[in-house]
DNA sequence: TACTGTGAACTATTTCACAGCC
DNA sequence: GGCTGTGAAATAGTTCACAGTA
């Protein structure tokens, strides 16, 4: 055994989301038989996964909701508010500002970038859309660590090149590419299009098997 | 041995989509080490994820990039184009349905629907929003493969479960459950959050180790 | 010479199965 | 009795390394 497995960290966020819906749902104590269930993961493996930070359960009862969300709060870091950029605010970008349910997750769009001019001092809710120029400028200052990437590929690479030598350690990526960043800094991607063509196989099978996984993301 | 590994398939539109990069590029002949350094995968994992598939290179030489662009294509089943109907017109369907990417790719959203009044009729682009009560009829006519699920998370479940059973076999879903589906059917969920937390796990340890894959979507 | 295609070796991940505890 | 935590066994996936060929 070497460090966590990327698989079982991928794992967490989604163990974490149906914890809060059960929480939310007046479920005080859950197995990880109904947990698997919920999430179509076998029960033994929501315990191995767990068991990788520690001992959240009682034996003969199962995990009691509410710490074991709080235990992966912590785990996965998000006891802070984590602040965003958003560089590219075409159609894409645009959705990506509006969209609600980073802010209720405790991640936050704190500016936003284009280098339209014609865009540039428009209002996207309560931000103005800044010139590329200014994004050094801004992310420095604010010690911001995760950028958002939602500009057209043939430029992806060179955002991505900019948030990284700002000091982002975190890119969230809707460009077709697989951007090309150092060890320190983590990407993920999100391709509604790939995750499509992977389905057309399937679909395009006599017969299908069983269900995809997320990918999520 | 038995089938073809699931992660092998998810690779796949990864490969065709670097490709047709290459290929507007003027790139004639790839050697499976300059894909690989593109998309940061072994050739050894290139060759042996394409030898499931049949042997599409030359050896001393490498593969005709047009020649492997439409094999991956004849594969993942893109030949044709692929119908989709969009359920949940608020703003994240609202941005789905603006999304010029799928059409781009040979996915058309032949119609879309919501069930709240004050939506249905509105115009989307050239498609008007239909009421939800109409969805399998539409379906059901003209044999649409694919829906994508983009409602809030307490209808999410009872949408897939009308979807399925009105014969969709492919479901993108932007809702943050694992909804639960009969075996025949394909499922890929697209969570930025759920992306953003796992990424945050990381982001919160001391140091920080390789690059984390997209697991796309 | 420069590459592919591929068994075999290796590594990672999942599942089993059961001791231990509530 | 029912459930967790976990080594050990089983499976799945990746990489090596080299024979074969253009």
């Amino acid at each position: 055994m070497n460090g966590i497995p990327e698989v079982v960290i991928q794992r967490l966020p989604l163990y974490l989301r149906t914890l809060e819906a059960l929480d939310e749902d007046g479920l005080v104590v859950v197995s990880s038989q109904e947990l698997g269930d919920s999430l179509q993961v076998t029960p033994a493996q929501i315990r191995k996964d767990l068991s990788y930070f520690g001992r959240f359960g009682k034996q003969g009862r199962g995990y009691r909701v509410r710490d074991l969300v709080r235990e992966l709060r912590r785990i996965l870091g998000l006891g802070q508010e984590w602040e965003m950029v958003l560089v590219g605010m075409g159609r894409l970008g645009w959705a990506v500002a509006s969209y609600g349910g980073f802010a209720q997750h405790g991640f936050q769009v704190v500016a936003c970038f284009d280098n339209d001019p014609a865009l540039v001092g428009k209002a996207v809710g309560p931000l103005l859309i800044q010139d590329d120029s200014t994004l050094a400028a801004t992310v420095r200052e604010r010690g911001v660590g995760i950028g958002i990437v939602a500009v057209p590929v043939d430029a992806a690479q060179q955002v991505v090149d900019q948030l990284v030598a700002c000091g982002v350690r975190g890119i969230l990526s809707y460009a077709p590419i697989v951007p090309r960043v150092p060890p320190h800094v983590w990407v993920q991607n999100i391709d509604p299009v790939v995750a499509l063509q992977a389905m057309t196989y399937h679909l395009s099978q006599r017969k299908a098997p069983r269900a995809a996984g997320r990918r999520a993301v």
